[in-house]
DNA sequence: AGCTAATCGAGACGGTACGTCACGTCTTTAG
DNA sequence: CTAAAGACGTGACGTACCGTCTCGATTAGCT
């Protein structure tokens, strides 16, 4: 599985070097947190990784895709020390806690999700690979796929699991149920309307769970 | 209300050149439906618009403004002329209709907020704007402020309505339980995890107003 | 005698503000002085003076014209102060001493002038105008007509007198003999060839006048 | 001898192209002949020479500077021919001939300056580098040293030889001797004051060498 | 262990667009 | 009707990056 999809004349990716990639990461994530996205360039990113732009170019089709690459990286590497804290090896996904009471759980995790959009280290290259991807489709769905799946089907996953001990509607598609969860929050993140809370997550569970109960 | 915050030593408004300004909107929404927004430069929106650079960067800070008043001004254009044929007046926002049938009035409106977010001639400006906003605060204030609050406040004020009927349950915040009818359709458009569907709006509205109902 | 000839159609020379006039010339000698000749602009010497473009552009045709007439009134200026003072009024051109002692008079102007091209006060702005007048034939030939030509003249009279007196060869052309003198002066200033000095100026009085003694 | 000190970073010299270098060359001189100094501009030379500006930028530092450079590459191109012509190689600086009479010598090469100087293809270019010249000190340095200079010093050795031969006053310093004929014709040059002729050129030459002559 | 071919750092290159400056013209407002 | 003020179309400036390209100098991986 090649990291990008090469731009041509595909490089022999067996003589890659690791030492240019971790350094291209790194002055890549330093430079957005430095200076923002926008005003991040790919000769930046090699002048400061000490590396030619040409080795830049070789393995990524832009700017984006290195950073994107480069968050990657970054969420594996905390993701992976965090869960050798946990202590029970790497899955890939993450779990969404099931301790019974469904409400609970589901505002655990939302106000989880709350700090993450609201901490100003993780906003500033979130937004910048949101903004990028609602633009141009195929890092949109890069960033989807890598980033927002996973989360999405945990959550479906809690609430099939949910299903099955009839503490949710079986009509109802676990994934409407979910996007019912999530829409409302990122809605505020993206566009800024309102502030986000953990009052706000309280309140979307306690709303949401009320249409997705059984009937009677 | 003056237009856009001059950049510096505010020239003098009353001075400008109405041609000019039309032909820059003209202009950039034409190379924006052609080329895209990203191709689209404010060099290139001068030569189209056989205007100066300066004209631009005086009453602009940035490409993104220019759109951004370009398609307001558009939409003050289009709007203005439906208004007219419904002879009613201008009286600013669009009214969602209230027939008395919540559910119906609501997928009404939704379906029509999907037709119009599948649009292509919509979508990829309004994307390119959105994703501006995401980045740049004060212009994403705007975008909202502009194009995205009349409609929520016009959803807002179904909903109250509903509520003194007591269709839906008076502790809920109106506020939220827009968010929680439009939040998931724009999670999917803007991340285009799932195609955005009649049904789909349906079905929110669905689930949505049996979280809302009153309890019993 | 017009100043300046005007762009086209004839402004009215009799309403011209002498105000203006004056604020300009200040403006630009300024500007000149605080700046250098290249970095000083129309534009900065209308906003200077408190003075419309149009005002500047009515009646110079352009920059190095309206710099000639400042530096002339300037000029002018104080050569008035100084004729004034020398008490015998204006005949126009200052005319060269006579004590009988040919060398010693030339000299004596000769050292005058080497001080005044070695004053950086004078230097700049007169070296700016000399090099526009190099390059444009029209500014160079009001530039020579009203500060070279005045000078020269009063150098041919001069050597007139000289011959007059038997001190130099009748055969000789005056103005050849002149510029014979002047002309390696204003090499080494033009140029910066070698430094320009008083011992400079004696030498080349005593070679020339060896050249333009009667021959026997 | 680096052909010019570069703005800063040196970029590398060895890596330049040649044929970049070549096409700037005959870009800045076509365009200086067809349309004059003044009308040339750095993005023209560009373009016409199939080349970016940064091109330019990174080896010149002025529109001037390049031109200097393209004219001593003229220079040197021709004066190649013409040395190849002669028949008895390069060593630099050209000679001016000793036929024992120093006279008929100093008139042939004088006159021979007054033809270039009044050849209209050399007068401008030449007219625009030395007025820039009078005005930016560095470039004028570098227009004296590698056109006027060497020119000088030829009639230097000239004097030199003339004064070893008893033809001049041993007194005398061969510069000023020099710079006694030379300057008076620039002197007419530069501004114009009256017709540069051959016959000029001679009675300079006379009257100089009767200054010149050994005393009695 | 040596050969060979690709990758690497470096950065010059032809370009495009940037945002700024000044040009010279034109228009508007006040005296 | 002139003058101040300054917006306008124009065009060049000098800079920043783009993405491509060419250079030696490593640096693998295969003989």
């Amino acid at each position: 599985m090649p990291e990008t999809r090469p731009a041509k004349a595909a490089p022999d990716a067996s003589r890659r070097s690791e030492r240019s990639r971790r350094a291209i990461f790194d002055a890549a994530l330093a430079l957005v947190s430095e200076t923002g996205y926008a005003k991040t360039t790919i000769e930046g990113i090699a002048a400061r990784a000490g590396v030619g732009k040409q080795t830049i170019y070789r393995w990524w089709p832009s700017k984006a895709a290195v950073l994107l690459d480069a968050f990657l990286d970054l969420a594996a590497r905390t993701g992976e020390t965090a869960r050798r804290n946990d202590a029970h090896g790497g899955e890939g996904d993450s779990e969404i806690p099931d301790t019974g009471d469904l409400a609970a759980d589901l505002k655990r995790v939302l106000r989880a999700t709350v700090d993450e959009l609201t901490d100003p280290a993780f906003d500033g290259p979130t937004r910048a690979l949101a903004a990028e991807g609602v633009v141009d489709p195929e890092l949109g769905a890069r960033f989807t796929e890598a980033l927002l799946e996973p989360q999405l089907r945990s959550y479906v996953r809690r609430v099939e699991a949910a299903q099955a001990k009839g503490d949710i509607d079986p009509g109802v598609d676990p994934r409407v149920a979910v996007e019912l969860l999530v829409g409302p929050l990122h809605h505020r993140w993206i566009h800024r309307t309102l502030p986000l809370t953990h009052a706000y997550a309280d309140a979307l569970v306690d709303l949401a769970l009320r249409g997705l109960a059984p009937r009677p």
